[in-house]
DNA sequence: TGGGCATACTCGTATAGACGAGTGGGCAAG
DNA sequence: CTTGCCCACTCGTCTATACGAGTATGCCCA
């Protein structure tokens, strides 16, 4: 077992009261912020660690995960611990619905990725009639039964978020929104052909970590929490036509809005 | 030591292939999740789990920390484990900078909290001259020197968010922007009445773990991420004549936004 | 050359024990 | 009755050890 390189970590400090696996934590936090260790680089191993701090394994492990939770390291079960890469984000722009991006004909997520360089992908498609939870029911108008279409979109092979909209079903049955495959323009441009004129959109967005399902679905690390963002579409006479409920890996987006001043 | 009331937590399968303390955290999950455990109660204590389950105290321990990381519980020294409780959740609208919201005179915060009854504060005031760091200068259209203005904000004695106000120095400098209190309407009110109409906002949106500082100043439990907002102010010339850096407890929010169908 | 295996290194899981420190209730002394 | 202390219970920190499982490498043998 080689010794850590000289000058990657300090010594801790036996007076102080800050816990070891503390200090341990803060000497790697500091070493990473300083550009000691790189974006993707790998950290000393934990017997490294062990040796170098003269502590037991079991404390250097409370280190890592500490940093694991404020996700800037993530370990790798055989190869190591390793910084964690920042992922290219992705720019939600607040005019991505805009008419104008539709009438092109790709789906916005597509057009989008291809122009960022990216490889997109759309998976595990799933169309569905049922009925409405309570919240999806209030959102549509107290509307009972709808048609659900689930996905999940990649970017080179990583997957980004999973979403799910509902429409009333009987705005919906029967016309290509209930296909697999919405056509040109996706469900929107079918809307609006089928003359619901669309006219503002309603975005609620928090964020918070996730569930099981969720961790398994965007394979998220430790450390990455999403962004829940429900979209509701109203048409120009303020009924609610779709809701749309996606969860997005955080570390992957951005969301850009425009506010008016007045 | 008395016996776990029955019925609450079932027994581990010791066929399974998932960890010993993955099966615990999905039990006590399982069990939050129908009820079992309402909103802000204690949990079995560490050794009652240990005594259940027949394990050692560290591998309880590993579950517990498992479901912190999720944000389902969160535990207090010396008394327990506790389901966390969901605080109420402050509504932030997109027009809440509208410039009717202003002409009345105090801080939109203060009138948001007080129409929910809660207790507003505003807290560690300060404004300092600076130079403007590469980020905030772009965004500000290269300017050098700023006034900044840092302010935290508290609902009923718990800190949700703390804010910095980055604005041009020639325009801040030796007004009321540049005092403590900048008076009825806040910095908005102060930069019309300096001739700058405001004309909208641009809000950058983003979600991580916090940093060790956020923790102390946002006093966030494990497994609370941040939202960071990023709001750009412009005039109608289209200058940039703020910019306003937050930094939000994600589980006391949720951002609504309107945006246009065109 | 190519395939497969042994091996050494990585992190993952689990045990058992010790002591420290925060909290709250009960009891005893004033 | 009030005050203050002690104690029991809680989680926090740390050690030492053991074995399992995933990964990479190099060597040997076919």
């Amino acid at each position: 077992m080689a010794a850590l390189p000289s000058g990657l970590l300090g010594a801790l400090d036996p007076t102080s009261d800050r816990a070891v696996f503390r200090q341990i934590a803060d000497q790697i936090r500091e070493a990473i912020d300083k550009g000691r260790f790189k974006e993707g680089a790998k950290l000393p191993s934990e017997a490294e660690l062990v040796e170098h701090f003269g502590v037991s394994r079991m404390t250097v492990r409370n280190s890592i995960s500490q940093l694991q939770g404020e996700g800037l390291v993530s370990s790798e079960h055989g190869k190591g611990v390793f910084v964690r890469p920042r992922p290219p984000v992705r720019r939600l722009a607040s005019d991505r619905f805009a008419r104008r991006h539709r009438e092109q004909g790709k789906a916005a997520f597509t057009v989008e990725a291809e122009a960022a360089g990216s490889r997109p992908e759309v998976d595990s498609l799933e169309v569905k009639e049922e009925r409405a939870s309570q919240d999806i029911s209030a959102r549509l108008g107290s509307v009972r039964k709808v048609l659900s279409r689930r996905r999940r979109y990649l970017l080179d092979g990583r997957p980004v978020e999973f979403a799910t909209s509902y429409l009333p079903l009987d705005l919906a049955r029967g016309t290509q929104i209930a296909e697999p495959n919405p056509g040109p323009g996706g469900i929107y441009a079918r809307l609006e052909e089928l003359g619901r004129h669309l006219d503002h959109f309603d975005e609620e967005v928090q964020a918070r970590m996730p569930s099981q399902e969720e961790t398994k679905m965007l394979r998220l690390a430790a450390g990455v929490p999403v962004i829940h963002l429900v979209r509701t579409a109203y048409d120009s006479e303020g009924r609610a036509v779709e809701v749309c409920d996606t969860v997005m890996a955080a570390d992957a987006y951005v969301l850009a809005y425009q506010l008016p001043a007045n």
